[in-house]
DNA sequence: TATGTCAACTGGTCAG
DNA sequence: CTGACCAGTTGACATA
């Protein structure tokens, strides 16, 4: 996925919430059912979706290099919702104890492994974000209109890069977001 | 085609 | 030993 200006995932809360009234899961639901989703994820990457756990393991089986075949490896593609819970438990806590995986998992249709995986990128990537604009923010004391204008623009950078903006950035002060699982 | 994103993977480390 | 972690790397994919 390109950090360019498709509306993949820069859905607001609401969206997701009043969706969710009406559909209590769709963390598996067909093509047509997420025909409006506006992530531009093939259909070839829905169905990777909500593979099962033996499904992955004999994927990764594969890449092990047994057999003769070899089978692309597969990327699943989570879904908004999938990724919206995922996003909103990782603002409230970067780590899950074994049962709050296995709940979360069961409860978005994934495996343990991919929420454990998912996390683990999660933790990784938002440090690596805070390192690159640390480096990139000079001496908190400068603070030029020149300087400012500049070190705004770097985040803008950053900001647009990050498709899910709207619950990303705003880790403190998501108190009032309720546990949805 | 080059580039960026991201899930999955690898390998090293550490705690229980 | 097992399982989870971090710090990358790989490979599939979308897009400019």
């Amino acid at each position: 996925m390109a950090a360019s200006n498709k509306q993949l995932t820069s859905f607001f809360i609401e969206d997701i919430l009043s969706l969710k009234e009406g559909k209590k899961d769709d963390s598996c639901k067909s093509e047509s059912d997420r025909a409006d989703s506006t992530d531009g994820r093939t259909d070839s990457e829905d169905v990777s979706v909500c593979r099962s756990p033996e499904d992955r393991s004999e994927s990764s089986a594969d890449l092990a290099g047994g057999g003769g075949g070899k089978k692309k490896r597969s990327r699943a593609a989570f879904t908004h919702l999938q990724v919206l819970e995922l996003e909103k438990k990782f603002s409230r806590q970067r780590y899950l104890s074994a049962p709050e995986r296995t709940h979360l998992a069961s409860a978005l249709h994934l495996t343990e492994t991919q929420v454990k995986i998912w996390f683990q990128n999660r933790r990784y990537k938002t440090k690596r974000r805070q390192l690159t604009t640390d480096f990139q923010k000079p001496d908190a004391t400068a603070g030029s209109t020149e300087e400012d204008f500049f070190r705004a623009s770097l985040l803008a950078t950053v900001y647009k890069s990050y498709p899910y903006r709207p619950y990303v950035y705003d880790l403190h002060g998501l108190s009032v977001w309720r546990p949805a699982l």
